[in-house]
This record gives C-alpha cells, structure tokens and sequence, in this order.
DNA sequence: CGTGATGTTGAGCAGCATCAATTTCGGTGG
DNA sequence: CCACCGAAATTGATGCTGCTCAACATCACG
C-alpha cells in the first residue's frame, strides 16, 4: 500500500521566519454556489434528508467553498463559532498532545457534519480537522445554524443523530484502545471498525465475507489511528497479509476474512 | 483509599446451574412516584431545565424506580428500547470485550442520561451500565420519547446537547489512551479528566489549586478506566501520594497540584 | 478470629517503541 | 528512457516498560 499524496505540497511549517504576511500565503477561497436541493448525496442520513422547505432554507444559509489537500479547516483549542459540512472529499479528525503525539480519531467524509458536538457544548474545538483530498466544505456561522435549528423542527433531532454518529466513532476508539492490550488486536480492530462504517453506512456486518475500503492514510496516519508506532504498522500489516488476512492494492483495503481477523487477534 | 462497597452481595455471577427460575431471583422494583417540576437537581443542563410545561409532560411519560446498588440496568448488545435518566446515585457505564476485559467509560450520576446515542441510531446499546450505589432511574420507552421530542421544540435540542457531552467524555478517553504511552500519563490524565468534568461542570480549569473529587472506584475500576493492570495503578498511586501529587482519604481523591501533575506526566 | 475483598510489593519476561540501515516506489527533469 | 530525489515502507537489533504471576499485608465485617 501506497496512499495517494495529493500533489500540493505539505502544510509549509516554521520553516520561514518572515514575520510580513507573503503573498504566498494561500488566499481565502473562492465562494461557490450551492444546492443542496440538487445534491448527488441527497438522502444521506443527517442533514441531507430534510425536506424540501428545509432544504430551501438552508441553502440560503451558510458558505460552500472548495479546499485543497492539507488545507486545516479548524484547530483544537479554538471557538467552535462555525458547523462545516462535507459535500464531498475527505477530511481527517485528529487530537493532538503537547509533546507532539497524534491521534487520528477518523477520516470523515460526503455527508459527515463536523464541529457539531463542539458547538452545542458551547466549548472550543476538541479536535482538528484536515483535508486529505480535494474537498468541497459548507460553512455555517454558529448563530444563524441556532437560528435554522430553532424554525424548523427537525432540525434539533437530525443535529442529535450526528452527533450520536461521532459518539459512536469515539466510542469505538476508545474501547479498542482500552480492551486491547496486544498490537495486532488493536490493528486489526481499527480496520474492521473502519471497514464496517466505511462500506455500508451500519449494515448488519456480513460473516465471512471480504470486506474492502479506501485506505488514504499512510501507515504511519494509520498508527496513530490504532496508536501504535508506524513500524510496528509495517511489521503487523507483512504479517497479516502472509496469514491471507488482508490484501492490499493501491489504495484499496481489502480484509478477507473479517470473522477470522477478529477471532485470531481480539 | 478504599471504596466504598455497598453491603449488596455481587451479582450472582454463573454460580447457580439452576435453569428454572427461582425465588432469589431479584424481583421488579417497586414503581416510585416521580415530580420533575420540584426536584432538587432542577436546573441540571440537561433535561431539568426544560419550561414548566414541557416538565409537567414530562413527568406523565416514563417510570420512576429505585435501584439498590450493583444493579444492571441495560447490556451492551442489547436494543435500546427505552431511554435511562438517573435522578439520584452513581452509575458505571462499561464495555466489554470477548476475552473477559471490561473497560470503564465513566461514572454517571444524577442529571446524567443514558441511551440516547444507542436510540438516535436505532442500534442496540454499545455499552453496559450498572448502578454502584443505591439509585433512583427514571425510564422512558422510546415511542414516548419520540412523541414527547416531536411535540417539544426544545427536546431534540436538548438531546443533542447530551449527546454532545457523552461524546466529549468518549473522546478524552480515547484521546488519553491514545496520546499517552506512559503508564504514569494514563492514569495521570484519567484523574485529571474525572476531576474537572466531576468537580464544577465545566468550569474552567482553575490554575494550580487542589481539586477533589469521589472516587468511587478501587484500584482494579481506576485500572480498567485508564487501561492499565491493577498492581500498576497500586504502585503509581504510592508514586504520585509519595511525590504529594495525590491525597486520598477515605472515599475522596484530591490532586494537590493539577498542573504539575499533568506537566510531570503528560 | 476467620473470611473475603482490596491493596502492596517483588521478580521475571514478552512485547513494543526506538534507533538505524536499507529498499521500494512515484514523480520529475534531463 | 534513464538518473535522481524524497517519501514511504521494510527489516533488524536493542532496551525499557508494564503485564503477569505470586506472596503477603491490611481492612471491613460478621
């Protein structure tokens, strides 16, 4: 496995100490217009299932712009003051310590709601949020998203399932982190988690049957999503491809048998 | 420090081969009287601060009963037909895994309510939840909750925003057995996290002034809590008391110096 | 005073992080 | 087409940390 690098260059980092803002500086991006009522992931569980008024409504809210790979859309520590939408692309969810340490919590993507949680708690940002690939993000400031919750009544109950979504993200991290003590088993649990929320959205998990999703994480983002460190990644993944338990191609991952991964490595 | 075990034997475990059902078998509660409209946690974030009317709505769904302590009060993998609000008393919220490992998501008390991330999504619940002291539960069937969140504007908002605070104690959980390697940073940060979401709720962290909180749990709970094995959470709590990091004193936890024990730690 | 639950302390070992060297691969430019 | 570069993956060697097993101490309670 090789994860597609998109081509822009990695986030610039300290490395310039030039204090004036340059022009090379990535611009704010250009607006575009949008439509939600005419959307390809119409009928998507959270917002996208609203009605027709609503829909009406909230495309007159909020600002949809296109983001390049590795554009930060918000950082922990900061105000929630704005809800962003994917409409397409993917962005990855992480937390970070402060001696440098990261944790990736999920990549998310089309359909998935972030700051959902941050903003009804009042709170700051608990995580960070990065585009992976080129993506298409709806901006919603904090007061007129309230203001939209409070005129339509569906709106409070949708907002409640989101949220209930990334509980249920969170959850599965921290249980898999806890329950397993031995790598493999953390490993593995993380990609059948991953592979049983990315393929069918909450189907019931088909026995024995291969599973396969797109893997844009390299290994090393994939430790840090199991936390572990990237080269007992490589080690467990040679291992688990010699056993047949997974295959890899490009940026496909494909766990054979998920039954077996599990029984093998709980 | 030892915690406080209330004199009710432990559950009766698979002692018993016994296949019919027998007398010990522990009877319903009786079925309590309930008014949220003049309660002493009235006011609480969640549900308690909803207007006068939508209470008196309130108080005539659900049923209202006492628990004594070790009770269980809902299993993981089972479906979330009813929706669990504690009034008063402690409750354990775990999840367990295939090989016997139990892992401690957090201590819920009065205010608190269980089930709804599990009732949003329509799945079964993802987490166990028994009580550890005695314990007054209101439940509610889903049905009735629908209708009550349907016919209440501010209830689906509500909702989320306890959702919001489940989900936030879910990721600092995973965020620490993530982020943290050391032994002495998992527990560290566990004690951290309890006290300032247990002490005032949500207050913004006071500087380098002692917190304390109730600890409810022993060493072998703390453990599964932080991920780590009994003996080590005995040895780094003789650690941290003999560094005056940590006071304990019959059923109370006090960190001396929060920053410094996060700093040392982290 | 016996019993069972909980906490303390020690010894040994396995597993994973870390450091380090090398290979593979994709892209870029000659 | 080839040479070159940098990023990512692979593989090996080593040391430390925390789990496990075990023995014992302490406490609450009847």
């Amino acid at each position: 496995m090789r994860a597609i690098r998109y081509s822009t260059p990695p986030p610039p980092g300290r490395k310039s100490n030039c204090l004036r803002p340059t022009r090379s500086t990535p611009r704010r991006p250009a607006i575009l217009p949008r439509n939600c009522q005419n959307c390809s992931i119409l009928g998507t569980p959270p917002f996208c299932t609203l009605s027709q008024k609503a829909l009406r409504d909230f495309d007159s809210i909020g600002i949809c712009r296109h983001r390049e790979p590795h554009a930060v859309l918000f950082h922990e520590g900061l105000p929630a003051d704005h809800l962003l939408i994917i409409c397409s692309g993917r962005v990855k969810v992480t937390a970070s310590s402060s001696n440098g340490r990261l944790f990736l919590l999920r990549v998310a993507g089309p359909g998935d709601i972030l700051g959902l949680a941050a903003l009804h708690e009042r709170t700051v940002h608990r995580v960070s949020a990065e585009t992976l690939a080129p993506s298409t993000i709806k901006s919603i400031p904090r007061a007129d998203f309230v203001r939209f919750m409070g005129s339509h009544n569906d709106v409070g109950r949708i907002a409640a399932l989101s949220i209930a979504r990334e509980y249920t993200s969170a959850l599965l991290s921290a249980r898999r982190l806890a329950l397993h003590t031995s790598a493999a088993g953390k490993l593995a649990s993380t990609l059948l988690d991953w592979a049983r929320t990315d393929d069918g959205r909450d189907l019931p998990t088909p026995a024995n049957l291969p599973i396969s999703f797109l893997m844009q994480l390299n290994q090393e983002e994939l430790g840090s999503m199991a936390g572990l460190s990237r080269e007992t990644v490589s080690r467990l993944l040679t291992r688990f491809r010699r056993e047949g338990l997974v295959d890899q191609s490009d940026d496909r991952m494909t766990l054979n048998n998920p039954g077996r991964l599990e029984a093998r490595y709980r």
